[in-house]
DNA sequence: GCGTACAAGCTTTTT
DNA sequence: GCTTGTACGC
């Protein structure tokens, strides 16, 4: 390795090198924060420190690996190997599982996700005879949650007066108690949750001082990617490891920080200078990935926002394109603007699928698009949405391994103990429910013991051989856990528990598509098995199930997914850029979130989360929004966001409309709104007023090849796409049959209505068939 | 105990 | 519009 400086301009020179000692990293988008945290651990390596000593911490474990390729690729050398590097939750399940009989749990406990952690609050509502409308599931887990990650344990919780107060005043007085249940049982199943991970680790080196002096003297050097997302137990984790030496190096950059609702603190990075008087900071605020306007959009925008570190992020490379802001009648239409624009734009400059992205705010919004790509062949990969390890049929096949591993694990015993069917329902399980909860053991050591038990279980003979079967079963595999690979055995087990012919049976799409992922489940198995051997690590199931509830879908990428057009939230595109990027869905209500807009705390993190989807774009960012919805099944309207608004219009150009473009050439006022004004009289008045409401004969059908008619068409008919009917919710459609080249189409009018009144008129076509 | 039919609720974002 | 949960009949 020749000179690692190289390429580095001065900031990230500097903060490459000194290693002593805390450091700030603020780094603005963009600016090159995962080459200055690679070539700083490069550089340690280099300088002769072990890998083992030090301690790099993500929030992805994508990030993870990224940096542990490009530090073996710099270095030549496998010593990225024995990094600590990884996700917080990670790195502490890892810690926790050598320490776990300090604090009463088995080395093997079940790590369980959102899904068993909700699962388990469904049962535990229902056993105290709350009403499940006022005590909401998800409400009641992100309270526990975010008691959890600041550290208030179900015992403070229960005799806090103030937070008992809260829960009073909400009319939820037996949040405590859920709690305490919550915890209680997690424990007797073995198994912690994902903020237990970061909640016991604090515990762990609280109640333990020596224990947590062996991790102190451990780790020489800690990093921390993303730290304006850690939240007060991750901040607490950090600073207690760094306390003997004090070498700890955070990259952040406040304006990118989107996971409040995670618990996360944006405190955390504003005050490390309190924490850690002694620091040196360092401000990367030159990007490397976005052309001048991009980044100069983005900032205007972000100014805005009162909570942050001052810093100007400023771009060398070209001026490049404004942003453009485009309109469409409805979220399908947007579909097909947003896929035109793709295809368009992918032909005429030459670019891959890959080189594109489609971002929004929420997850519900991907079908429309992926419908949209899908009709014009173009290849995509959605991302985020349910992940792999959450679908059903991946969940009911690891509860049989996990409950191989631990028995105790009552949330994966549920799952399985009538999947597949074999007559144990309800009634059986509601009897084994009480029984075990009346005497504090688990669901398996009931049905174990359930012949001697039935005195009082009161069952009758062929549910208990049921019972029997399903056990023999069970303890034949828990006897051959140790000697098996993980793959071996999970083969086995899904033939043997009858999973595998289940899904094998299925006929309709959706159920092959299950036996697909199972075999997908195998397979990767496989894979970790192979990886294992070579390694020279243990294939076994106990250390597979290690961190197989942590993975998430991003884990694990295909080359077949490689030129493909990204769909995905915003949220998960963080880190990520694309060169063409396409911001669906800016409304208000929407994008910013209608949930937080009364809160100017929620609403700057909205528009972080703007900047953050700005600032994934290399070369061209377009922003799109639409007239009218659908949500919750109906077309709802929709105005624009406040953000377009907030982007200093020197950046922008407005593509909707060619009409208007010339009438906007001063530059006083607000040129969005001049063109939302100028929009509003020349697309409504022409339109003949419809005075009685209810009659909407104005439009009389007619044969047309008028090309002005057509050219209001989407541009997507205009290429010869097929479209397929589709339904207008409410809107009045009127048929009209027509000639176009090459062509016959069907068009259908349609009507919406807007504040009470007809405002909207459309065309859509329908092309029937091909001539 | 199982499968089907209908109703209700729902849409923030994730390790 | 879609998914999940419940009620009812077999």
């Amino acid at each position: 390795m020749s000179n690692l400086f190289e390429g580095l301009n001065e900031a990230q020179t500097q903060a490459v090198k000194n290693t002593l000692g805390p450091s700030l990293v603020i780094a603005g988008a963009g600016s090159g924060k995962t080459r200055v945290l690679t070539y700083r651990i490069a550089h340690l390596l280099e300088q002769g420190v072990k890998p083992s000593r030090i301690l790099a911490l993500t929030f992805t474990n994508k990030a993870a690996r990224e940096m542990k390729d490009r530090i073996h690729n710099l270095l030549n050398d496998d010593s990225a190997r024995y990094l600590w590097m990884g996700t917080f939750h990670s790195i502490f399940a890892r810690i926790l599982r050598a320490e776990s009989d300090k604090l009463g749990y088995p080395s093997d406990y079940t790590i369980y996700d959102s899904v068993d952690s909700k699962s388990l609050l469904k049962s535990i509502i229902k056993e105290l005879k709350l009403d499940d409308k006022i005590y909401k599931v998800g409400d009641v887990l992100g309270r526990i949650s975010s008691a959890k990650n600041k550290l208030i344990t179900p015992q403070v919780y229960y005799h806090d007066e103030r937070i008992r107060q809260t829960d009073q005043v909400h009319r939820r007085p037996m949040l405590a108690d859920i709690f305490k249940l919550y915890a209680s049982r997690c424990k007797k199943s073995g198994a912690m949750d994902f903020d237990d991970l970061l909640l016991n680790t604090n515990i762990l080196f609280r109640d333990f001082p020596d224990v947590l002096a062996k991790y102190q003297h451990r780790f020489d050097y800690i990093l921390v990617d993303e730290y304006q997302d850690t939240n007060f137990a991750q901040y607490l984790i950090v600073k207690k490891l760094a306390q003997s030496h004090n070498n700890v190096c955070v990259v952040g950059d406040d304006a990118q920080s989107i996971y409040s609702f995670r618990g996360a603190m944006i405190e955390n990075i504003l005050n490390f200078k309190n924490d850690y008087p002694d620091y040196s900071i360092y401000k990367l605020e030159q990007n490397y990935r976005s052309t001048q306007n991009i980044v100069n959009a983005a900032n205007s925008v972000i100014e805005k926002n009162n909570d942050q570190i001052r810093k100007t992020v400023y771009s060398k490379k070209e001026i490049g394109d404004a942003i453009s802001i485009v309109k469409s009648l409805t979220d399908i239409e947007e579909g097909f603007m947003v896929s035109s624009s793709i295809f368009d734009t992918m032909l005429s400059n030459q670019l891959q699928y890959s080189d594109f992205a489609i971002l929004y705010r929420t997850n519900a919004q991907s079908r429309i698009f992926e419908e949209a790509l899908r009709k014009r062949n173009i290849p995509y990969k959605v991302y985020g949405s349910i992940s792999f390890y959450q679908r059903k049929e991946i969940k009911d096949m690891l509860a049989y391994l996990r409950l191989l591993v631990n028995p105790k694990d009552d949330e994966a015993f549920k799952r399985i103990i009538n999947y597949p069917a074999r007559g144990i329902g309800k009634t059986t399980l509601g009897k084994l429910e009480i029984f075990a909860s009346e005497r504090d053991i688990s669901l398996w050591e009931t049905i174990v013991n359930a012949a001697s038990y039935n005195n009082i279980l009161k069952l009758n003979n062929g549910t208990l051989s049921k019972l029997h079967k399903f056990t023999e079963i069970i303890v034949g595999f828990q006897q051959k856990t140790p000697s098996m690979d993980a793959y071996q055995l999970a083969l086995e087990m899904a033939s043997a528990s009858g999973v595998m012919k289940d899904l094998y049976n299925g006929t309709t799409p959706e159920e092959r598509s299950k036996y697909e992922n199972l075999e997908e489940l195998l397979n990767g198995m496989r894979d970790f098995v192979d990886a294992a051997r070579e390694e020279g690590e243990e294939t076994t199931l106990n250390h597979y199930l290690e961190n197989v509830s942590l993975l998430t879908d991003t884990d694990k990428e295909k080359d077949e997914d490689r030129n493909r057009v990204s769909i995905m939230t915003i949220h998960s595109a963080k880190g990520l850029e694309f060169r063409h990027v396409y911001i669906a869905g800016c409304e208000e209500d929407l994008f910013p979130s209608g949930m937080v807009k009364d809160s100017p705390k929620g609403l700057e993190e909205e528009r972080r989360l703007f900047y953050v989807a700005i600032t994934r774009a290399m070369e061209k960012v377009t922003l799109s929004y639409a007239q009218s919805r659908y949500r919750w099944g109906t077309p709802t309207d929709c105005s624009p966001s406040r953000f377009l608004r907030e982007i200093d219009v020197d950046y922008i150009e407005w593509t909707d409309d060619p009409r208007l473009q010339k009438t906007a050439e001063t530059k006083t006022g607000n040129l969005f709104q001049r063109k939302e004004a100028a929009n509003r009289s020349t697309q409504f008045a022409p339109q003949p007023k419809i005075g009685n409401r209810n009659r909407n004969v104005n439009i009389k059908p007619k044969i047309t090849t008028d090309p002005n008619f057509i050219a209001d068409a989407p541009d997507a008919i205009q290429q010869g796409m097929i479209i397929e009917h589709q339904r207008f919710g409410k809107g009045k459609v009127v048929h009209i049959e027509g000639e176009m080249p090459n062509k016959k189409a069907t068009v259908f009018f349609q009507q919406i209505k807007q504040e009470k009144q007809l405002l909207l008129k459309f065309a859509k076509l329908r092309i029937v068939n091909e001539l």
